[in-house]
DNA sequence: CATCATCGTTATGGCGTATAATTATAGCAA
DNA sequence: TTGCTATAATTATACGCCATAACGATGATG
């Protein structure tokens, strides 16, 4: 509510609470054994672990994960609109622009009219874009290793079909 | 850059290429097929769908990922700091410090100093909360059921498992 | 030509999450 | 005791991702 200083007396609740003395407060060894068999409570914490280990792999190539499915998609359909890829990526046409112009000061891809619909842009790779684009692939494919490792192949395709059909569900 | 309005002109680079009429861009009939056999990518559209699946049902409790999985911490661990439970939630102290005040704020939870540890406080749900928290888990239920729909007992375990192995990872 | 839809873009706001700094308390040592 | 350091909670703040609104430019249709 205050935006400026105030006092801070940590718990606001500070009734008179005669101070029963009770049990010194459970360390809680397994905090999130309520959480256990929730799917969507490992989805998030698998996806996190994904992620984090993504951007710690990537990071000295300036990659993120909308950039690198950005290079992916232009690479496979160089005659692709951006609306296009910004379904395919499920990211919107605003936010799709601003990550296609960063790209682009980054001299990473090149935006070319598409002669049947000056409205619209088709997407180029520059050399640069893919020269980036190899080392990454190369360094995703480490990533994707390290992140399944705990799975046999079997395993990793059931894990794939799986999530893929929680994706196209619900 | 600029912070001001601009004559807006879509593409920045219109060099005068001489419009040479190729073919019409495709449509790209399947666009993330460059990303199919990405486990992060899988991993991240689940969980959105996942996400989204839980606002949907939620939404009627003024429910969020977070704000459950205080509730349920809490029940389960009536003695623990917050610290804890930040930890356990994967969550920085001051998020939760303003998380747990606005669980506070609705009447859901009561802050009680920890009588061992006054610097502490210690997290007990309110009789509302405890309704709250008793119909939202009926919610959760039919949604995880409606998220494992399209798999077995057998097949929802080993994806648990397999995602558990990725978070506890790489 | 007038109208309406589509593509890209800019500006903007919300939400979740991260860090820094502050207050209060605890633990410990000189 | 005093003083130093560590911990718990809190406040303020900033950053990034994602969403919507609004607009200019172009295309399509009557």
């Amino acid at each position: 509510m205050s935006t400026t200083a105030r006092p801070n007396t940590k718990a606001s609740a500070r009734r008179g609470a005669p101070a029963v003395a009770q049990r010194p407060a459970d360390p809680v060894a397994e905090p999130q054994a309520a959480l256990d068999d929730r799917l969507g409570y490992w989805l998030r914490l698998a996806q996190m672990a994904a992620f984090e280990a993504f951007n710690e792999a990537m990071a000295p190539l300036g990659m993120t994960p909308g950039r690198l499915g950005a290079l992916l998609l232009i690479e496979a359909s160089p005659n692709a609109h951006q609306s296009t890829l910004a379904e395919a990526l499920h990211v919107k046409p605003p936010n799709m622009a601003v990550l296609l112009a960063k790209l682009e000061q980054d001299g990473l891809i090149r935006r070319v009219d598409d002669p049947a619909n000056r409205r619209a842009n088709m997407l180029r790779l520059t050399p640069a874009g893919r020269a980036l684009l190899r080392r990454a692939r190369k360094v995703e494919e480490e990533l994707e290793i390290k992140l399944s490792a705990s799975l046999d192949t079997k395993e990793r395709a059931a894990l794939i079909a799986a999530l893929r059909r929680i994706a196209e569900r619900a």
